[in-house]
DNA sequence: CAGACAAATGGTAGCGCTACCATGGAGAGC
DNA sequence: GCTCTCCATGGTAGCGCTACCATTTGTCTG
């Protein structure tokens, strides 16, 4: 009794000071800055005023609970560094900075285990959408992302049977154009090298190997690959693995481009001729592709895009009219360069 | 009085779920979660096999509503896809991941005021700490920040007059270190190239003044910036202006790695003998320095560290014993390479 | 063995907000 | 004039959890 108001908050303005101040009710504050419009114009001006006055912010744990909503975006992502989820997640917050909606991300290490944890988290929060990178779901991963009871958007890939919706291009065709055009361009001995093989880089190799067998040239030493994390350096050293093992090699596609980049500077290091004596293509043509010297054909993928569109999907799904293309393919662009210019 | 229960809530079972069937009040179940070693094992056993069977998972809205305090560490970066804020991330994700706090990370674009709108919205969520890049806060954002009511710890660099803790290094030393390096073997018209210019890229830039001053060497139409974002192509346009107003330039010292890059780029294409002609230092070290042709001298910095050390301390203040050394400098390393040895 | 005290558990009352259902008054239709 | 709708607004009752204060039990002290 004796401190009636503010016993654990810190004391921070509520609604219900809003209220007061304004003469009005706490839901009519409360709809005042949610749907304006159902608001008289009379009382919407005091309430700003009210609210302007006492720095009010609302609480958005108090909402969640109040709504059984978060205002919230839960990205599920791979890796936190890799370049390519960088940029998309980049396109999330930009087309969410003017919004009321947070971004939750969770990185999952490339482990499907990870994701679900991860997912059992998110799912506590009752989040707007969820966005998670890759179609490669665990089977109670993907149940979970179907009970979520929010809109799901699948992201940097295409595939047959999406959760809800997807935005993403086809990795196989990446890989498979990759391959085409380093034959057309006259070279044999096309080896793949690869690093951290997750499921899109599986199928930019699966789509490497139907180019290779279709012009009967596949041969299962050309490929090189690993586990293990890529990274420039470890491009170099794959790419001196692969010569060791063919030293006959004439040509090279690298699932990614710090991979292409690293095999270019071993190239340099080691007077290998490119684009004569070895042609190099990567993925993704991340900036420093067009640059270098020579420059590196690369697979030009719309990282940035896939983010922004995943967004508008989800707000569209938000606002009750889903989108009704649920499979959005971007595809994407062979940058032709110097590397394969024979 | 129809439906007694669960009349908004998606059905997910809540505290009492798991009260009623392990036989015990809600509070022991909250105990139970949250201070194990507060609730008698057989209790504690029952109360986990029933969370375990209704597949109970706590509300964090609801737990920061009732406790005033959420869960959350706040972040704020400048970027999302600079490799260096991304770094720093990682090492805040990976300390964080086996604990209860969830993270927000907000992209602050390299505004101020845009930091103050995010510690604004941040401060509405009360977290439990708040982790911010750099030390140049507006006078409000520091206000906020003074007032956030968490452990607050500004990353990236050290300064004079911390908000309350401080993890980084100087990048002034750094930038002196690399010049007088540069210098040191032999050099003597050595350039600065910079682009996005923010605070610590400037304070690098002194630091390279006050060696190239010291040496009596220094001329401003040795300095070549732009506050356009950097990239490795934009290193290599910046470095033909350089060039352009400088020809007898004999060397440069790059704002950070990318544009390092650039320039090598460039120099292969003019045919320009690294380090004969010219030398390059970088700054930050990525993983490609030590594999280009030639490999490039860069200023190491410890970023992953910033951000494991960051969450460290901020965990500590949040337990309640506050580190006593409250400004930590992480120091760097410079690493020299062939693109300075003359 | 009473009294003090700690440890284990529970009840009650909110945290700040919104869903749901009233309420009152303005305008429409007969 | 009267009912019927619609609009703007408000009151009430939680959302799921934890802070605060009991209450109960067991254990130690003198």
């Amino acid at each position: 009794m004796s401190k009636p108001r503010s016993r654990r908050g810190g004391g921070r303005p509520t609604i219900a000071d809003v209220a007061r101040k304004a003469g009005v009710g706490a839901i009519t504050v409360s709809r005042a800055l949610r749907e304006p419009g159902r608001v008289s114009e009379d009382l919407r001006r005091q309430i700003q005023a009210a609210v302007a006055e006492l720095g009010y912010v609302p609480d958005p744990n108090a909402r969640a609970l109040a709504s059984a909503r978060a205002e919230v975006f839960g990205v599920l992502v791979p890796s936190l560094t890799n370049n390519v989820f960088a940029e998309v997640v980049r396109g999330i917050y930009d087309s969410l900075s003017d919004s009321p909606f947070r971004i939750q991300i969770g990185n999952t290490h490339y482990s499907g285990l990870e994701e679900e944890r991860l997912l059992q988290v998110f799912g506590s929060q009752r989040p707007a959408a969820l966005i998670v990178a890759g179609i490669d779901q665990t089977p109670s991963a993907r149940r979970l992302l179907e009970n979520a009871g929010c809109p799901v958007v699948q992201v940097m890939e295409t595939g047959p049977d999406p959760v809800d919706m997807m935005v993403g291009f086809s990795h196989f065709d990446g890989g498979r154009t990759a391959a085409e055009h380093l034959l057309e361009a006259g070279y044999r001995k096309i080896g793949f090298i690869g690093a951290r093989m997750d499921p899109r880089s599986q199928r930019r190799l699966a789509g490497y190997r139907a180019a290779m067998e279709a012009a009967g040239l596949f041969d299962q030493r050309l490929i090189t690959t690993t586990p293990v994390p890529s990274s420039v350096s470890l491009g170099r050293e794959l790419f001196r693995d692969a010569l060791a093992k063919m030293p006959t090699l004439d040509g090279v596609f690298c699932n990614n481009d710090d991979i292409a980049l690293g095999v270019l500077f071993e190239c340099h290091r080691a007077s290998i001729d490119v684009p004569k004596q070895i042609g190099i293509a990567g993925f993704n043509d991340l900036d420093m592709m067009q640059v270098s010297f020579p420059s590196i054909t690369s697979v030009r993928t719309h990282r940035y895009e896939i983010g922004t569109r995943a967004v508008a999907m989800a707000l569209a799904a938000i606002a009750g009219n889903r989108p009704e293309q649920r499979i959005v393919d971007l595809g994407f662009e062979l940058m032709r360069r110097e590397s394969t210019a024979r």
